[in-house]
Formats: C-alpha cells, sequence, structure tokens
RNA sequence: GGAGGGCUGGCCGAGCGGUCGAUGGCGGUUGACUUGAAAUCAAUUGUGGGGAGACCCACCGCGGGUUCGAAUCCUGCGCCCUCCGCCA
C-alpha cells in the first residue's frame, strides 16, 4: 500500500507510476473521495470537540447543583448529527482504504522500462550451458524412462500440473530442501521456519494477495483459510500488526514449504512435465529490515539464493525485471535464471524482490528507530532460495548422460546417502 | 463438539459513567554518580489522523446500542487460553 499522503500530495509522480505499470486505476476517483473525507472529517471532528466541552460543562453544572437540560438537548442534538456524519465518513474511509489496497507499489529508479519480460536487462551470467554430443533430452522423459515422475498417475489423484516423484525423484527432492535450508541457516544467517500453509484473509492481504489476486490462490470453502501460494506469506507476516526495535533487524528468515497455485489464466502454457505446477516445493528467503539498507539487502539475499546454483554447479544468469514484467508488490526484482537444455534458454529459478514498505503498511509492521525512538515501517523482502522442483529438473536435464541416467552434482551427494547417479 | 475464563500502551498489569489517553511496574531515551559498565537516583516516554499553526479528533479485541458524556453499562461477533470429548 502507498501513503494516501504521498500520492494526494505527488499526484503526477502517481500518474507516471501508473502509466509505467500499465495499470489502469482511476486516480482522479481516488483524490475526488480523499477530498470529501478530508472535509466530512473537518466537520465531524469541530462538532466533537463541541461536544466533549458540552459534555464537560453539563457535569460541572450537575455537580454544583444547577439544571443542564438545556445544554444536554442541545448536545444530544448535536450527537445525532455526529452519527450521521460518522457513518458517511466510514463508508468513504472503506472505499477509499479498497481503492488503496488494488494500487500497485512505486519502481525503484534503476528498474528498466519495457511491455514485458522481453525488455528484462540481464545483470550477469555464471556457467556456460553445456554442449552436449547427443540430444537431450526433456526432464519429463528422462523422468519417466526412470520412474522417478509419474504425470499420468499425478493427473489421475488430482489433475492436470499435479505430478508424483517416486523413488530418487522424491529423495532428490527431499535432498535439495534439506542442502538449501541448511546452506542458508548455516552460511547466510537466516532462522528457519516451519510455517502454516493455511493463512487467513488478513494474511493474504498483508502481503498483497489479497484482494486484487484471489482468482491465483486456493480457498478453503469453508473456512477464512487460504493455501499460501509461496511461504513468503506466513514469513513476511511473521510479525503483523508488530512494533519491533531496531536492534532486532535485520530479521532473516528461511523456511520450506510446498506452495499452492491455481495458475489461472496460464492455460496451455509449459503443459509438459513439471515445470509449472498447481503444488510445489520452495525453500525461501525473507527479510524484514529498516529502509538504509533493504537494497544492500536484496543484493545479498539474490547472492545466497545464486550460491545455491553455484554449489550445484548449474549454469544461471540474473535478470532485472523491467516495469511491465516486475510483480504489484515489488520495487525492484532480480530473477534468476537456470539454464534448460531442452528448452534451449534460461528459465525463472528464483524472485528475488525488495518491497520496501508496501507489505509493511498493510501488515502495520514497523519498527522503532534506535535515535530518539521514532516509529517507521520496516522493508520487507523476498526470494526464493530456491525453486526446488525446477531445481530438480535442473539437475536431470543438465546432469543428463547419453543413456538416460543423471549423475548427482557433489555438492548434493551428501544428501542422498552417496548416491552418485540415476540410472534404469 | 460441550463447559468456563480472558482480550487495556513496546511488554506486563490496574481501572469508580464525568480533566482517563488512562495509576503502577518492566523496557526505551536523557541526565547524575562511575575510568567504563552494572547497580542506584532523577526526568522523560502510546499510536494514528486533520490543520499553516495555536490546537483539535479518534483509538482500551471488533461492530451496534443506552447516555449530555462509555475503557467502565447492555448487546452481537471475532480471537486467545483452560478443562472435557474426539484425533495424527
Amino acid at each position: 500500500m502507498l501513503d494516501p499522503k504521498w500520492i494526494r500530495e505527488n499526484p503526477d509522480d502517481v500518474r507516471e507510476l501508473l502509466k509505467k505499470r500499465s495499470h489502469s486505476f482511476d486516480l482522479d476517483a481516488l483524490l475526488d473521495l480523499e477530498a470529501r473525507r478530508r472535509a466530512i472529517l473537518g466537520l465531524a471532528e469541530d462538532l466533537k470537540a463541541s461536544r466533549n466541552e458540552g459534555s464537560r460543562k453539563v457535569g460541572d453544572i450537575k455537580r454544583s447543583g444547577g439544571d443542564a437540560s438545556a445544554l444536554m438537548e442541545e448536545m444530544r442534538l448535536a450527537g445525532e448529527r455526529i452519527k450521521e456524519l460518522d457513518a458517511q465518513l466510514a463508508e468513504i474511509e472503506e472505499d477509499v482504504r479498497s481503492k488503496l489496497l488494488m494500487m500497485p507499489n512505486r519502481l525503484d529508479a534503476s528498474v528498466p522500462e519495457g511491455r514485458d519480460e522481453s525488455d528484462n536487462l540481464e545483470i550477469k551470467k555464471w556457467g556456460a550451458p553445456k554442449e552436449f554430443p547427443f540430444e537431450p533430452k526433456p526432464h519429463w522423459e528422462l523422468g519417466e524412462a526412470l520412474d522417478i515422475m509419474d504425470f499420468k498417475r499425478g493427473a489421475r489423484l488430482s489433475e492436470s500440473r499435479f505430478t508424483v516423484l517416486k523413488g530418487h525423484g522424491a529423495r532428490v527432492e527431499r535432498a535439495l530442501i534439506n542442502f538449501m535450508l541448511d546452506l542458508h541457516t548455516t552460511r547466510h544467517g537466516y532462522r528457519e521456519i516451519m510455517p502454516p500453509l493455511l493463512v487467513n484473509s488478513a494474511t493474504m492481504q498483508g502481503t498483497g494477495q489479497l484482494p486484487k489476486f484471489a482468482d491465483d490462490q486456493y480457498k478453503c470453502a469453508n473456512d477464512d483459510l487460504w493455501l499460501i501460494p509461496t511461504a513468503e506469506v506466513p514469513l513476511t507476516n511473521l510479525h503483523y500488526g508488530e512494533i519491533l526495535n531496531e536492534s532486532d533487524l535485520p530479521l532473516l528468515y528461511t523456511a520450506y514449504t510446498s506452495c499452492f497455485r491455481r495458475e489461472a489464466g496460464s492455460y496451455g502454457r509449459d503443459m509438459k512435465g513439471m515445470l509449472r505446477q498447481h503444488q510445489f516445493d520452495k525453500v525461501e528467503l525473507v527479510k524484514l529490515c529498516t529502509p538504509e539498507t533493504s537494497y544492500a539487502e536484496l543484493d545479498l539475499l539474490l547472492g545466497a539464493a545464486e550460491r545455491v546454483l553455484r554449489l550445484l554447479e548449474l549454469p544461471y544468469r540474473v535478470v532485472l525485471l523491467s516495469t511491465g514484467d516486475i510483480g504489484n508488490a515489488s520495487c525492484k526484482t532480480y530473477d534468476i535464471e537456470v539454464w534448460l537444455p531442452s528448452q534451449n534458454c534460461y528459465r525463472e529459478i528464483s524472485s528475488c524482490s525488495n518491497c520496501e514498505d508496501f507489505q509493511a503498511r498493510r501488515m502495520g509492521t514497523r519498527y522503532r528507530s534506535k535515535d530518539g525512538g521514532r516509529i517507521r515501517f520496516v522493508h520487507t523482502l523476498n526470494g526464493s532460495g530456491i525453486a526446488v522442483g525446477r531445481c530438480l529438473i535442473a539437475i536431470m536435464e543438465n546432469c543428463q548422460r547419453e543413456d538416460g541416467s543423471i549423475v548427482i552434482p557433489e555438492a548434493l551427494r551428501p544428501y542422498v546417502g552417496g548416491l552418485d547417479r540415476i540410472a534404469v
């Protein structure tokens, strides 16, 4: 959520922002509503001030044994008028808030302008795509041949975009989770969290999934609970409504969770294999920090995610998302894309964002600064560290041999009981 | 699912229908003492909103109601805790 005061004082900046994000939002309607809100607020507050004073006088008169009935009648009428104005105000305020919740975040100056992902800026490349002396197979062919991925039964149990991992497939998935969590907790200073996978509406609103993106989420029919689309949601909201001490910052959290996404609007895309699933595993990284440090923290977070791929020796590149591709809640986002030989291109495996105070405002998460104790909103950051299922795919495709077997990266072997190869 | 208890500031906790935005303690900040720290003492310290400002308004889980006036009375709801039942 943006600061409403900033919005009404800088309408031109807001208009430019909306244009850059190609976001259709009726700013004039909001500004209009805000003006009405303040006008009515002024009336109501003046009336309340006079009622407060009148009530004090009634008390004084009664204590000294006088007759206050005329003043009491006057105050009763004022009270009725106040009730009317308060009702109008409540309606307008709710309207303002629901509009504010639909607005996107501001953009960092370094974000390149563009229409879509083709305008993303490549920042760096690490490792070189391997040259195969044979035609590399896609992971779904490898997975079915090795009997470690079962798409047919996944679809039968649930529907399409659900996959069953079997044997070494399940084992490597689990090994990757442990490998990543160990790395982030022992080398990067993150605290491991095991959060709920079902969260309430307020929590989903805190990180920005609601109200705008309700269609992308799985909702429980009989409860106010939603399946999390990413551990970003429970991790970032851990300190919902709290005032933290600056000395406690930055807070670094990591969690492995399953993630659930309806993938509405992506019909037909990536239907083969398990690149795009309704349920997938992810290790997430989240930071709460001060505004002064958030961009330095973003670089560190990106580095932590990159390290996973480096240790696994998987070639990747980092791109800076353009204004046309960046998420609604983010000021600046780096995507890490891993090389997938079967697709002959890089595919997203991590997304690292600085949301500044956008989520903190929604969550009411603030901190008391060391100097003078001023209270300010924290900055929140999140990134995948990294998507586990896609990492499994990347290993299978990048480390495949001509005979259809897969070589396990050395760094992962301690996590799979020394297994160095998956073969038929 | 059944029965009971609770929800007040950063935290803990007191609160009579009328200067209660709220006693007190802890914590924070500042100062004194100290080479420094601890301890001790003193002062100070809620959040949000409106206004150029003096200042004003709101907030005691949330929403209604009674009243000139509600943290306090009535009412509906939510959440938390305890016990019983069921259960991995």
